[in-house]
RNA sequence: GGUCCGGUAGUUCAGUUGGUUAGAAUACCUGCCUGUCACGCAGGGGGUCGCGGGUUCGAGUCCCGUCCGGACCGCCA
């Protein structure tokens, strides 16, 4: 006989049936005459109970239980005299008639709990223990979850889920390309796709006007809490469209996705353009659950024999609102956190605007009270607020206070995880120009539209070009982007000419595609989603590790499977491939 | 490619200016215990202080190198 029932469903209506449970002993009570043994499976836990004087044959076995064993028992529903309120089948237990041993456990190296004493290089290691804790699991239940309601809800809208090849052609923009080397073309290698952008543009072409795919996606480059080799994108395209269409259809998609796994209603996503992100944020990517957007002080703050500034081609503050109280040491803290070289600020200047005529700051021998006092002003400061100060080239010192901001936000618990702030950030640039390669590169890829009114520009000034692109962003996290695409050879090829490629060039790495607009290509637009990152959003985690079951660590490896692993000789003769490295 | 943090019992950690036999909690093992649910009580075992050099009378502690893990910068069209 199998299981008749599961470890999480049983209840006091429950009481007097016979069940047949099953799954793995999460901890037992062995008070001498009798024993308690917790058993667990994916749905709950359930208590057995073995008595001596009931069945001390059978009790004897129950004590020899460890921890994880499988085991099998059948027995009788009982009301419990000490009920316990925590667990769902806490009213009930099941008094054990039989038990038998499935599988032993050896004992496990960290405790299968909602909190583990578990390091996580451990728990990577064990990834399948740790899969069985209910903290983890439910972080995949909320993915699958996900996943559902995103396919039901395309589906509804009439998009078609269409698989694309995994298998494909490296191309050299953008990420670095995984590689897989082709046994039966010697010498020749496919690449692993960054996503399926040329084959959902095809698809257009051939007339499914409405498609998406949930998709894993690779990129071979450096990763962090947020970043995997491996990823999944919610991949969606559509035809005659324009950007507005695309950002309203898929709006509409994450409004419903939080509406239904998490219960939130969205506002009305926010817009900013991205010359507006990058002046009062600092960052293409705002974190718009708060203020202390930035405030440009180059006027008022040079002419006053402050070196530093008066040599700066920015001086930028932010208001810190009601910290004027900020300790001398609390500043020190502050300026030593900006000069570390991964934000790279020379140093901090601060003004602490204590009330009408009071105001300290760090450059009290440069500025007279009055032009403080003007200052505060200038910037909005009230009385109580602190004022910090950055100076320098002004790309760089708008990044620094980005960096600062958001620093500042997340020691004064501004950054709520309950609190959900969306913006779409549009009209990025279509170029972005690289000194050190002496060329222009596509800001989003070489597919991306510019917009109508700019077209004129790329003739002689493509880097004030602007692009038809979007990106949405969720607490300061990017969940997605997208843009409007190149439906006409004419522009695609002038495109990849910018971007530095002779047709000679275009011709063999994108030939498929301007063959194909020459065929009827239809407008068309589309955007993909972040579904690791929209997974860790919607359960407040910075990482999107906790939601892939199997992931790699910060070097790229499983190290539970320990993979990379070298190949043997006779499989690298078979690929014709010869090392360059020596074996270790 | 770079910066920072960490590596000590099965596990999570503590370990003072370099100084006795390296500790705690938990897990594990043994015994006792009939209403526990983080059961309780008593006892016990358990250490290549990541690895390799160096300084020193003496190194878990200081120095150099290296490996592993984490966070970040670069990178991620």
């Amino acid at each position: 006989m199998h299981r008749s029932n599961t470890c999480g469903e049983l209840r006091i209506s429950d009481k007097g049936k016979t069940t047949i449970l099953s799954g793995w002993v999460q901890r037992s009570r062995d008070l001498g005459g009798m024993t308690f043994v917790d058993l667990r499976d994916r749905y709950g836990i359930t208590q057995l109970v073995f008595n001596m004087e009931h069945n001390s044959d059978l009790c004897e076995q129950a004590r020899k239980l460890g921890r994880e064993y499988v085991i099998k028992v059948s027995g009788v529903i009982h009301e419990r005299s000490n009920k316990n309120a925590k667990l769902a089948t806490g009213d009930i237990e099941v008094v054990a008639e039989k038990l038998e041993l499935l599988n032993a456990s050896k004992t496990p190296p960290f405790t299968i709990d909602d909190d583990t004493d578990g390091g996580d290089e451990l728990r990577m290691q064990y990834r399948y223990l740790d899969l069985r804790r209910n903290t983890v699991k439910e972080k995949l239940i909320l993915r699958h979850k996900l996943a559902i309601a995103t396919r039901a809800y395309l589906d509804k809208q009439e998009f078609l889920e269409i698989e694309t090849p995994y298998l494909i052609k490296s191309t050299p923009e953008g990420a670095r390309d995984f590689v897989v080397p082709s046994r039966m073309n010697p010498g020749e290698f496919y690449a692993l796709p960054q996503s399926p952008q040329t084959f959902k543009q095809l698809l257009m072409v051939s007339g499914y006007d409405r498609y998406f795919q949930i998709v894993r996606c690779f990129r071979d480059e450096d990763l962090r809490a947020d970043r995997q080799p491996e990823f999944t994108q919610i991949d969606c395209e559509m035809a005659f469209v324009e950007q507005e269409d695309i950002l309203n259809t898929f709006e509409g998609l994450t409004k419903h996705l939080f509406q239904e796994i998490r219960q939130v209603t969205l506002p009305t996503f926010a817009r900013m353009d991205y010359a507006t992100a990058m002046e009062k944020y600092g960052s293409d990517k705002p974190d718009i659950r708060f203020g202390m957007e930035f405030k440009d002080l180059t006027e008022k703050m040079q002419g006053h024999g402050f070196a530093i500034f008066d040599n700066a081609a920015s001086v930028l503050g932010i208001v810190v609102t009601g910290q004027a109280e900020y300790s001398r040491k609390q500043i020190d803290a502050l300026t030593e956190w900006v000069k570390r070289p991964q934000i790279g600020a020379k140093g901090l200047v601060y003004i602490k605007y204590q009330g009408e005529g009071i105001v300290k700051s760090s450059v009290d021998k440069f500025y007279s009270p009055e032009t403080l006092e003007d200052i505060c002003q200038h910037i909005g400061a009230k009385t109580g607020d602190l004022i910090l100060v950055l100076s320098g080239n002004t790309d760089t010192t708008r990044k620094q206070l980005g960096e600062l901001r958001l620093h500042m936000a997340r020691e004064l618990n501004l950054r709520n995880p309950e609190v959900f702030a969306p913006l779409w950030v549009v009209d990025f640039p279509l170029l972005e120009w690289n000194a050190d390669d002496n060329r222009f590169f596509a800001m989003h890829h070489p597919f991306t539209s510019p917009k109508p009114e700019d077209i004129h520009l790329l003739e002689n000034e493509a880097g004030k070009a602007r692009a038809n692109a979007y990106d949405l962003v969720i607490n300061g996290v990017e969940i997605g982007g997208g843009s409007i695409r190149i439906h006409d050879r004419a522009l695609q090829s002038q495109m990849f000419d910018i971007l530095g490629f002779t047709s000679e060039e275009a011709q063999a790495q994108f030939g498929f595609l301007m063959s194909a607009f020459e065929y009827g290509a239809p407008p068309h637009g589309g955007i993909a989603f972040g579904f690791d990152r929209l997974c860790s959003m919607m359960g407040g985690s910075e990482t999107i590790r906790d939601y892939i079951a199997f992931p790699k660590n910060n070097s790229g490896r499983d190290v539970m499977i320990d993979a990379p692993a070298k190949i043997d000789e006779k499989q690298l003769e078979e690929l014709s491939i010869k090392l360059n490295v020596k074996p270790s």
